[in-house]
RNA sequence: GCCGGAGUGGCGGAAUUGGUAGACGCAAGGGACUUAAAAUCCCUCGUCCCCAAAGGGCGUGCCGGUUCAAAUCCGGCCUCCGGCACCA
């Protein structure tokens, strides 16, 4: 054994004895738990950064560990290969995107294996591989059948920079997600998932996501946007036509004054004879400035009471939302109300507080009770309260007013009550190369075909020209475009669009399943014992033993910036592929940890902008020497340049180093701020481990000391403090370990046994058992956090299997159990004394010596107790 | 604006059920070893009063409350971060 700790040589060492024996490959075993470990997978934009150094560490931890308490592991990883990076750099640079792409992974798997990670590359999949996105259209084509993939004209989110739409989720504060260019709407033929479909289910169920953290339930929620509320048609006056318009607040018809149409709603065309106008509202639509508003010179019935109001086209009204109307109630909706003072509308109040009239009335009341108050009003009143001014409804509080309203309208038949979500279809068109075409052909004569199944993949044609300019290079390539027609074999085009990016990553975790290249959805087997059956109903598929055995994802990691992006589209995914008869579960996840961004401050030049930590010397510009402001802690990104480079930190450190300082600086969760002499100390601490066992290599050879008991006639009295010891690390690393995977605690424990085992000095052959009993411990509690140091002193203590075949250790909780306690004793809540009493004493004795402790005494001399409480093990209040 | 989350030493963070606030690490200061430095090891380290010790006061964003006891529970406020944002 060396005497000098070198990270490189033992871990290029263990990764070449892991890779050649093949160790982290696991397969379907019906006896035992199995355990699915998954990190998102990665783009492959070039190299990995900190803060996939940290999601993968992570997940590391977890899946070691786990394998360690027995359970037969899945921990896959591959690539999220599609997207507009690699189309860019061919634009820019002239690479083809599938050079740019393979050779980006080549690299970046070479550097996930230097960080030691266990993962079962026979799973890899990569998503442009035609093998991958065959699945892709494949599971567009079975959408279609059902009706779950359609297209439509509609009006899109469009990034003028990236050239092409983006899905609702996609846009980021009207920016688009990628590259925060302001986002225009645009009208396009597009095709959509519906996965509307799945609202009321994706909603509900997400009640029992109970392993996601609730802030991310809750945002997946907020996007659904689920509300109930009244349809009610408004029939416009000397037309044979009606207006439906969508109301969450059906006890404020009475109070309707004007009702607004979105500028693409159908009936605008109709309703307006100025089209100049008309184009100009449009112009405006769904922009965030002021409200604009066009009278169409037309009235409308309200169905509450017909009578008449005007109708108006507003740039606020959203066609994608509801019917594309809504009535307005300027009274009680801030909106509308902003747009009745704007063209002077009536305003009309019909609710007001329950509580009169103190406290004071709110700005509203002030121009009276009811009827038209035009006047005085400052803002509207949203909150529910009591009906006046509506007819019979008067009175009513605004719940009950709700429903009365709303039976009444139904019973008129100009109405129903309804449930309305925010969230929209998918569009997954994509005006781009790099990407899934979508198997669809466009016939003369039969109009659209989709790709008969037998024809996928439809492979992306790798001869085609990168302009950047115009729009996607497929719609130039000739030899794709042109086809003929499955059904009339008359000539026909293909579709150009490509599918979004998020459908590739919407179902890879089932396709890790299968193992690489062998993803396959058509020839799902009949159940076999071993296996959960399949659910597949009468008619459908069998399924797969495969699929039923590794699904769901037990333990997922990666960033909340996908909260409802990538986990949305998954679960809607997960819901199509078991309604197909694959899988049981409905959800991909049961448990889920989003892990905080990598940090650390910005450094800035006055002359040279943000620097890189490289570019600064002594507080000072290299480039000029000015001296450099100290910015906040941010995300590290590359254009702040408050990056580390991963590559430099293994060079420097090695894997292990950094992979326990990045489980060590803050729990998973948080944010995790940088700091340079974290590393250090983190280095310093396998250095520490690897003295001790350099110094105690030889001793005790070939003993294992499970079964040494503390206090007995062989063990001294301070080692059988460090048997204690190393049993309450077992405990305390275990329970940190299952407790939300509170790996810095778990760390900091282990620093406390390195501490003791540094301080330790054997002095009998027992010592030295105990001792070694110790050290044996403490590499397999640190060999999930620094795998490969962990390994290399394990073979050094002469053990001949590895320290990955090892499992996980148990304590004795009579070990554990100290013998004494530290009892606090307080007077009137203040700690007054502190004594050491055997534990497990019954609550009078501890009294007693509480009382008796001469401290106490001096206090308490002359003065009335009053009462005494006694905390079991730990602290005795006495109140005078 | 609406909905979440957070606020603890010089810093990252700990405190699992209301029961010793500050584990562990970093930084800092002092010392040992060394020709010297690095490395390593040892000691101190919330703050104030006191020459010092002993002791005591204060202290988990702010104000108030519940309790024998509050970082933890309740009410009100401040600040920061995140999400949503004309969704009728």
């Amino acid at each position: 054994m060396e005497e000098r700790y070198d990270p490189q040589k033992v871990e290029l060492k263990w990764q070449k004895y892991w890779a050649e024996r093949n160790i982290f490959k696991t397969e379907p075993d019906a006896s035992k738990k199995k355990f699915y470990c998954l990190e998102m997978f990665p783009y492959p934009s070039g190299k990995i950064h900190m803060g996939h150094v940290r999601n993968y560490a992570i997940g590391d931890v977890i899946a070691r560990y786990k394998r360690m308490r027995g359970f037969n592991v899945i921990h896959p990883m591959g690539w999220d290969a599609f997207g507009m990076p690699a189309e860019n750099a061919a634009i820019k640079e002239g690479i083809h995107p599938a050079k740019w792409t393979y050779e980006n992974i080549a690299y970046m798997k070479k550097q996930l294996n230097r960080m030691g990670l266990s993962y079962d590359w026979d799973r890899e999949v990569t998503t442009c591989s035609p093998d991958y996105y065959k699945w892709n259209q494949w599971f567009f084509l079975k959408m279609y059948e059902k009706g779950l993939a359609y297209r439509k004209s509609s009006f899109v989110n469009w990034c003028p920079s990236c050239m092409t739409v983006l899905a609702n989720e996609q846009v980021i504060d009207n920016g688009c997600w990628r590259c925060d260019t302001a986002v225009i709407k645009k009208e396009l033929e597009q095709w959509f998932f519906r996965i509307t479909h799945y609202a009321e289910d994706l909603l509900k169920a997400c009640d029992e996501l109970k392993g996601w953290p609730e802030k991310v339930v809750l945002m997946q929620k907020n996007w659904i946007g689920k509300s109930e509320g009244l349809e009610a048609d408004f029939k416009v006056i000397g037309m044979d036509e009606r207006i439906r318009i969508f109301t969450t607040r059906a006890d404020t018809l009475f109070g309707a004054t004007f009702i607004c149409l979105a500028p693409t709603h159908p009936l605008a065309e109709k309703l307006v004879s100025d089209k100049k106008s008309l184009n100009n509202i449009r112009e405006h639509y769904g922009k965030e400035d002021e409200k604009l508003g066009l009278f169409t010179e037309r009235y409308a019935a309200n169905p509450v009471n017909d009578e008449k109001i005007p109708i108006y086209i507003a740039n606020f009204v959203l066609m994608e939302y509801g019917t594309g109307a809504i009535m307005s109630v300027p009274a009680h909706d801030q909106r509308d109300f902003e747009f009745a003072k704007k063209y002077n509308l009536p305003i009309r109040v019909v609710v007001i507080p329950e509580q009169q009239p103190n406290p004071p009335l709110p700005p509203f009341a002030k121009g009276g009770r009811g009827g038209i108050t035009n006047f005085g009003l400052e803002a509207a009143f949203e909150e529910d309260g009591v009906l006046v001014d509506s007819g019979s409804y008067s009175r009513l509080k605004s719940d009950a007013a709700r429903i009365e309203i709303a039976e009444f309208v139904e019973g008129r038949g100009l109405g129903k009550r309804v449930i309305n979500y925010k969230l929209r279809d998918w569009g997954i068109s994509r005006q781009r190369y790099w990407g899934t075409p979508i198997p669809i052909i466009y016939c003369e004569k039969c109009g659209l075909v989709p790709v008969p199944e037998n024809e996928l993949p439809v492979i992306l044609p790798e001869d085609v020209k990168f302009t950047g300019t115009g729009g996607s290079p497929l719609a130039d390539s000739e030899k794709f475009i042109n086809t003929s027609c499955p059904k009339c074999n008359g000539k026909a085009r293909r579709e150009t669009d490509t599918m979004d990016t998020f459908v590739d990553s919407s179902w890879y975790f089932i396709a890790y399943c299968f193992g690489k290249g062998k993803i396959d959805f058509t020839s799902g087997t009949e159940t076999s014992p071993p296996f959960n059956p399949p659910i597949g109903k009468g008619g459908q598929r069998g399924g797969s033993p495969a699929l039923s055995y590794w699904m769901p994802v037990d333990q997922y990691i990666g960033g909340v910036e996908h909260a409802v992006l990538h986990l949305l589209y998954s679960r809607f995914f997960t819901r199509v592929i078991k309604d197909l008869g694959f899988i049981n579960s409905p959800e991909p996840f049961a448990n889920l940890l989003t892990q905080g961004m990598v940090c650390k401050e910005t450094l800035k030049c006055p002359e040279h902008g943000w620097l890189f930590p490289e570019d600064v010397k002594n507080e000072k510009c290299v480039k000029c020497g000015k001296a450099v402001e100290r910015g906040r802690v941010e995300k590290m990104s590359k254009s702040k340049k408050n990056v580390i480079d991963p590559d430099y930190l293994i060079n420097k450190y090695g894997a292990d180093t950094s992979r326990l300082f990045s489980l060590f600086a803050a729990p998973p969760e948080r944010d995790l701020e940088w700091s340079d002499q974290g590393v250090d100390g983190a280095y310093r601490f396998l250095n520490r481990i690897w003295g001790i066992v350099y110094k105690y290599r030889r001793q005790a050879p070939g003993v294992r000391c499970q079964k040494l008991k503390p206090n007995s006639s062989l063990v001294t009295r301070h080692s059988s403090l460090l048997l204690r010891k190393t049993h309450q690390t077992i405990k305390r690393v275990t329970n940190d370990m299952e407790r939300e995977y509170h790996f810095n605690t778990a760390i900091a424990a282990l620093m406390e046994l390195v501490n003791a085992l540094s301080s330790f000095e054997p002095k009998s052959e027992e010592d030295r058992k105990i001792l070694k009993f110790g050290i044996e411990t403490l590499l397999l509690l640190l060999s999930p956090f620094s795998p490969h140091i962990s390994e290399e002193l394990w073979e050094s203590l002469g053990n001949k299997k590895n320290i990955l075949e090892q499992r996980w250790p148990l304590w004795d909780e009579n070990i554990a159990k100290e013998e004494e306690i530290e009892l606090v004793i307080q007077i009137n809540g203040k700690v007054k004394a502190k004594i050491m009493i055997a534990a497990g004493l019954a609550d009078e004795e501890v009294r007693g010596k509480a009382l008796d402790e001469p401290r106490i005494q001096e206090i308490i001399k002359g003065k009335t107790l009053k009462k005494v409480f006694i905390v079991k093990g730990k602290l005795v209040n006495i109140v005078i």
